[in-house]
DNA sequence: TATTAATCCTACCAATTTAATAGGAATTAC
DNA sequence: GTAATTCCTATTAAATTGGTAGGATTAATA
């Protein structure tokens, strides 16, 4: 399952790309318009300020904004920080590989093959989505 | 992440393919081979069977068999059963639909947008690999 | 300079899920 | 009738999730 931190992270950056203006965003604000818990989106958007993907500038008037542009954020990174590796299992990933303590051959295991295809599908969406395709209306999307 | 049920799922369902012979397939075997904690395993592959994935045989000389040929078993269904939805959120679930409560508009959701891509690749895995192909060794593999 | 509005930080907490374990009942082969 | 097996129910410890609480820090502006 999709937890509710990258449920709400999702939302919150989407929200962030569609409030044009260069002026930060609050958390009050997205928290309101997107149903979320202030405190714990405060939260997430800290998370995602520490990993590089927004800038935030304190006190009156301050906010988060995009370090990038929406078409220069990918869905890999977004997806990382958020909900973490995107393999499900650690001895097929490509950024935190670990051995599993049980499998004694991992070319033999059956998981292993099954789930390297699946990081791989994944890998797929996540690289050829940006955050810019994530905000277009639906409308817009018919076009494109 | 990959649930432990699920990856001893996997691995037992492979473990009884390759187990070649009709007879059925004790749990303690499968335990044993796999280095799976047995009582464990015992409701997992109980859970299977509810499912009609395999069949058993109960007393002395029982246990597990496949109810289908390796070839016609799909990881659509074997994902279904062990881990739960292939999707990761239920507003993109072909099986088990549920309308977000949060959501006002599903259609220009970017949560929506993006996991439906992430169900569509995942299913695309899943429809193409049988537990056949799972269970093949990895020269074979080569050979294929 | 005081006030207000915002992010930042740390700690805590309740509910749920996961990964088992325990103990025995039911069934079958021999 | 005994041993070997699946079947069933209940319990439990640890981890994770989804928050909440309270205040420290920073910045704009009146």
């Amino acid at each position: 399952m999709l937890s509710k931190k990258t449920k709400y992270g999702l939302k919150a950056l989407t929200f962030i790309v569609n409030s044009d203006g260069n002026n930060p965003v609050q958390v009050s604000a997205i928290a309101k318009n997107e149903q979320i818990p202030q405190k714990f989106l405060e939260s997430i958007l800290l998370t995602l300020r520490k990993a590089g993907v927004l800038g935030s500038k304190k006190g009156k008037h301050g906010g988060y904004y995009l370090r990038q542009e929406p078409e220069d954020i990918l869905m890999t990174e977004v997806m990382r920080v958020l909900e973490g590796p995107i393999a499900m299992v650690p001895c097929v990933s490509l950024n935190y590989y670990e051995k599993c303590d049980d499998c004694v051959d991992e070319d033999n295991c059956s998981v292993h093959k099954l789930m390297i295809q699946v990081r791989d599908s994944a890998l797929n969406v996540f690289r050829n989505t940006t955050l810019a395709d994530l905000a277009l209306k639906n409308t817009e999307d018919i076009v494109k």
